[in-house]
DNA sequence: CGCTCAATTGAGGAGTATCAATGATTGTGG
DNA sequence: CCACAATCATTGATACTCCTCAATTGAGCG
């Protein structure tokens, strides 16, 4: 993770802190990336109400949670993506992939066609951070697919929790050892493909473990090498 | 799917049915497409041998089948993607997601490089098709989330069939209900995230049932409309 | 024929799901 | 301010899915 600091007149987005932590930034590129963006929009959450219905442009996360899921026949629900603050949102893609995109929790949104246009197109050092945070996005993708397929549910459990953990960290959003976990346990399942009763007890064993405190929001992790282990797997 | 039928003096290759298949292709288009396709090589199978270790440089599949899989530190494997003749196989991206490329039968791979350089300057519908490949290709890895997150092992199971019987019939090497199927079971359970055990009798219970008969290599499909309500989402 | 690998079968157990009920908290209207 | 509804977290009981271990069968193949 890169450690450049960047310099500008308010606190830099999420999105231009990510940013940074795949290719340190110099000033200017940091202020063309908070330049680029648009009007910022406020949304609730709501479980039936699509993004990707209201909005058809890309754009980049500034607080909140969201998701992109599937909705099974019988009510079975499937997060595939989450999408933390600083990530960038394409409704088109998703719809491409029969994906919606759904508020978890309140969120504000910011107007990203300038903004994504810029990166596509940019050279050095900020198109090499856009295009490293991109591949961090399909990485999880694979990630997510190895948890699913071949880890427990504590395992699964810790591993996204250091994914979580590290995501907000690259954002600026959490510190050492806390980050914010605004997600109810069934948000939870419905990322990790598990039951709401077998997520609670799952996550008072990590709890019992000493691995992972979890409270109104916000999570704390004790031993990010104790909890790598029991994730099982490379991180 | 698209059903213009391509003239050439050989055999049309897997990849050009393929492109076909998401946007109907011209004369031309197909000729250029088969006249970039580079040297041609073949591979054993082989458990350990891994395909992007011996090449950097994008390739095609033309026969045989191969996977992109992660191997976790207990000896687990998790298939995260099955390829298919006509599939481009591209190493540098699955090496930068963590993922080794393994031949599961004897494969020819052809050198993709022209190729690949001109399908993405590729205008009007050669691009298009190109484009539509890359995005069921993407759409397939959410689907396969959705399947490990939230479907029953015979729904995972019954889903996959449909999956490479439909992928198999674009590429042109599937008849109307019966396909290839290479896959020892453990592969297969590999790629479900089941144990081989539980594959077996989940096949058993799909060949009782009259969906899927399975034997030697080969599958037959009878009723893919009952085969397709047992996966439970939309297909 | 003996070898190896894949498929199959049985038995038993661990891991998860489902159903149902109870607290705890929060927001809402009277 | 209180009663009420709604949501979320938690717990217990029970059933089922799926895994693990172990053994057997069957199919190439040198």
């Amino acid at each position: 993770m890169a450690s450049t600091v960047i310099r500008l007149g308010g606190a830099p987005s999420p999105l231009t802190l990510l940013l940074n932590s795949y290719a340190a930034l110099s000033a200017d590129d940091a202020a063309a990336v908070e330049g680029a963006l648009g009007e910022v929009r406020t949304h609730p959450v709501s479980t039936d109400f699509q993004l990707n219905e209201v909005h058809d442009q890309p754009m980049t996360l500034i607080s909140g949670w969201a998701a992109e899921t599937v909705l099974l026949e019988d009510g079975r629900r499937q997060i595939v993506r989450l999408l933390l603050p600083g990530d960038v949102i394409e409704p088109g893609e998703a719809r491409r992939a029969g994906l919606s995109v759904t508020p978890l929790t309140a969120i504000r949104v910011g107007d990203a066609r300038r903004l994504v246009a810029l990166l596509n197109a940019a050279e050095g050092q900020l198109g090499r951070a856009w295009r490293r945070l991109r591949q961090a996005a399909q990485n999880r993708l694979v990630r997510h697919v190895v948890r699913l397929g071949r880890l427990s549910a504590s395992d699964r459990t810790a591993d996204l929790m250091l994914e979580l953990h590290d995501r907000q960290r690259r954002a600026g959003v959490a510190a050492a050892c806390t980050m914010h976990l605004p997600l109810t346990q069934e948000m939870l399942a419905d990322h990790l493909g598990l039951s709401i009763v077998h997520v609670n007890r799952t996550l008072q064993q990590l709890r019992r473990d000493g691995l992972i405190y979890y409270q109104g929001g916000r999570a704390v992790i004790n031993e990010p090498e104790r909890l790598a282990a029991a994730a099982g797997f490379g991180r």
